[in-house]
DNA sequence: ACAATCATACCGAACGAACGGTACAGTATC
DNA sequence: GATACTGTACCGTTCGTTCGGTATGATTGT
């Protein structure tokens, strides 16, 4: 099987556990490969692979959100949009963001600060682009850029606190509206 | 040394590297008792350490935060107090916060998921109960003390992956007029 | 057409190192 | 002399990683 087809995996795994918190055991058990077989498809070991699942997720961002944000209609819509597919690729808050997850992990952090930061900022930038071109200042645009993230962010962690995931849920759907106030 | 004089080392440990990234090693490195030392003042082990680190915040939340919300002052003074001590305690968003740490593995989630949510909860209430008292709708009241705990973990999660505490210390300066927003 | 070669996917077994944890003989303090 | 504490050596286990190798199937040379 292609090395590809098993990133989901890898992804979900290093979501559940974090990346200290993985073993090559749970991958293999979880892969259906053994742990030789891993190094074959990432040679460069557990970091190899804890890449390969950010990738996978900064792919998403780039391919799904980005060009969300970048068609021309009613920045209500888009963020819209933005907001029903970021609800379905966090499971309506089911899943963790491995962004956080790694961001809180100090070890792992310094491994894989620049990929993190550039989706965060990247993601941001795109919301702010949006509102500046419907006629909002830009200080303004790119501190609501930020509260998105925040809000996302902050209402997984608190989702998953709780084991109770309305905040989330609540969370994405006042998004848009939020997010369009005054404009 | 007492026992107790070596809890906040612990804190500041599993905040920077998580439950299972923590190890024995380093607490004993930092701590500079040896593991025998360790094992006589935490005969748990490690997950009576964390369960320490965490009673030591979860303490913070009950003597230096409820107090303030609990003072019947006006809620704009509350929430300023409230936004002053905790930007103290993260120390203006440089440190991260041990619920959510410990929240996104999994594996230590299950140990200390009730001590968490707990927490969240309390201080979730605590805000709404001043929004109540100040004229504000149950459910809103509710509501806002959600946004609040969501603005600051996502906050301190947006901040560190962008290795930039900007944001968290906006976060903060916003926080009281934001939940005294048409009261 | 047939064999030799090569690339790919995979695995069992083992490696040294580090893990969390324990046993015990001390030392210090009162 | 009892109690609180600690240094050292050690336990079994699991960690991430590596090695030698097999099975399969396409590619190539003749």
């Amino acid at each position: 099987m292609s090395k590809q087809a098993h990133v989901p995996t890898l992804l979900k795994l290093f979501r559940q556990f974090g990346y200290e918190g993985l073993t090559l055991s749970k991958i293999s058990q979880a892969t259906g490969l053994g742990k030789a077989s891993l190094y074959h498809h990432f040679p460069g070991g557990k970091a190899e692979m804890a890449e390969a699942a950010l990738t996978q997720v900064n792919q998403w961002l780039e391919t799904c959100i980005l060009p969300i944000l970048n068609r021309k209609v009613q920045p209500i819509d888009a963020f819209q949009a933005m907001c029903q597919e970021t609800s379905h690729f966090f499971q309506e808050g089911q899943n963790s963001c491995l962004w956080a997850v790694l961001v809180l992990e100090q070890t792992s952090d310094d491994l894989f600060h620049s990929q993190i930061s550039w989706a965060f900022a990247t993601w941001i930038e795109a919301i702010a682009q949006v509102l500046v071109i419907a006629g909002l200042d830009e200080t303004m645009a790119k501190q609501r850029g930020e509260d998105a993230m925040i809000a996302i962010q902050g209402a997984l962690i608190l989702s998953h606190g709780l084991k109770d995931f309305a905040p989330f849920q609540r969370v994405i759907k006042q998004l848009p509206q939020q997010l369009c106030q005054n404009i």
